[in-house]
RNA sequence: GGGGGGAUGCCCGAGUGGCCAAAGGGAGCGGUCUGUAAAAUCGCCGGCUCAGCCUACGGAGGUUCGAAUCCUCCUCCCCCCA
């Protein structure tokens, strides 16, 4: 076990697959690994709690795929079961649980979603469920002795939440236990997760450990991505991710709202092969967006999703595929309630409201009345907002 | 088992009988500015074809001319003691 005898080349690779990693626990382990050139195998759990994938995912995931493209295993564990507790890393509160039903939707599109980043080919998916599902309470006590409440309080989370007097719930204290039981049924070599996953990607260690796992695996965590606000951790419920199947466009417009300072963080988690932002901050974040759009639908995407935005964005003009909406046969038209029909507003006083601020134009010229006469809106392009527009036609 | 505290709009949080569609903050939305960055600034922010009406302060009843505010029961949560 000693590190002198870890071959040099083994430290280097250990090294170059460990880039942008935050912790790489324990030293050295991951080297002596390579060493026995074996394939490793490589677990990342996720929980299908939403369904999406956005690109703070992506930065373990491409992780992931470097451990893949340098001949390793990916295992993906769909934690079918561990959703249904919630995981307390990074939160503050206890999580809402999700139906079974909801779970395994949200499992099939995340399942389809990793592919665009991993290689499909080199990927076991598992399902936490195929060990769990069949446990009885006799082996759920069993997993439980082996490790301490005191040792569960330690970590950060529950620890502050201790000294603040806020709930912990009994499930999530047995998180931790069932992902690191998920790394003994895997045989897991090495682990990938974020910051925050820290404690639970150690404790899975321990646990293999003392369940006799013929392997005790390395925790490699990546830095979480920060959101489009540059302040909060990107998640879908913060409302401030990029999503990997959203439209280029939208990629593209949302990368262009990145605070300036968060952005050299995107290029290096996101497209760490390209190099970083240098130039004038607009020109480095527009290059950001296409890179980002390219990546997700394919070369020339990015270059369309820019054009779209300088069109629609810096311009003020109606994109090109405005999608149309068929007038009903009202004459005057009730304004509110065409622009929640035809452009999605969630209300007629949000309508209202938007007329009232000035917000709402028909062929650029801006509309103060809530009743427009049929004739006026037929054929015209009406927008809400920055970015809402539809074109309207007579119907017949 | 005993005692105490609490549940308010997307979130936090004020409000203890009328002046409450409910302070304040955050988030969000819109206008101006701009690089859809930051900063600034003005406005909106329950629903309704809207000077009015309707629905709302955990749930169900009740007291009252009038209840988010008082009473009863219920549900859920937190803390302390055991």
């Amino acid at each position: 076990m000693s590190d002198q005898k870890t071959p040099a080349w083994a430290v280097a690779e250990a090294d170059a697959l460990a880039a942008r990693s935050v912790n790489c626990e324990p030293p050295g382990a991951l080297a002596e690994k390579l060493a026995e050139k074996r394939p490793l195998r490589v677990k990342l759990g996720v929980d299908p709690t939403a369904p999406d994938i956005h690109l703070g995912h992506t930065v373990v995931l491409q992780k992931l795929r470097e451990f893949q493209d340098a001949g390793h295993t990916a295992v993906l564990i769909i934690g079918d079961w561990t959703a249904r507790v919630g995981d307390p890393s990074g939160r503050s509160s206890t999580r809402p649980m999700l139906s079974p039903d909801e779970i395994d939707r949200n499992a099939e599109t995340f399942r389809r979603q990793a592919d665009l980043v991993l290689d499909p080919e080199r990927t076991e998916v598992r399902s936490n469920g195929e060990w769990f599902a069949g446990m009885t309470l006799a082996d759920v006590l069993a997993l439980t002795s082996h490790v301490t409440v005191n040792q569960l309080l330690r970590r950060n989370d529950f620890a502050t939440r201790m000294a603040d007097d806020r709930p912990i719930s009994m499930l999530e204290l047995v998180y931790p236990l069932m992902q690191g039981y998920d790394s003994v049924m895997v045989e897991a070599d090495v682990e990938l997760g974020g910051t925050d996953q820290l404690f639970n990607l150690m404790l899975g260690r321990e646990l293999q450990a003392r369940m006799g796992c013929p392997v005790t695996q390395v925790s490699l965590t990546m830095p979480l991505l920060v959101g489009t606000d540059g302040v909060q951790k990107m998640s879908k419920s913060l409302g401030n991710y990029i999503g990997v199947t959203e439209p280029p466009e939208e990629q593209f417009g949302k990368a262009m709202s990145v605070p300036d300072a968060t952005m050299a963080e995107y290029y290096r988690l996101l497209v760490p092969a390209e190099p970083g932002p240098t130039g004038h901050p607009a020109a480095e974040k527009r290059r950001l967006g296409r890179l980002i759009a390219d990546r997700f639908h394919g070369p020339g995407a990015g270059e369309a999703a820019e054009e779209h935005f300088n069109r629609v964005t810096r311009d003020h003009k109606a994109p090109d595929d405005v999608p149309e909406h068929v007038l009903g046969p009202d004459d005057p038209v009730h304004l509110p309630a065409l622009m929640v029909a035809a452009l999605g507003l969630p209300s007629n006083g949000e309508a209202r409201r938007l007329i009232q601020q000035g917000a709402v134009s028909l062929d650029g010229v801006p509309v103060a009345d809530l009743d427009v006469a049929r004739e006026r809106l037929s054929g015209a392009v009406l927008k809400a907002g920055k970015r809402r527009f539809a074109r309207l036609v007579a119907g017949d």
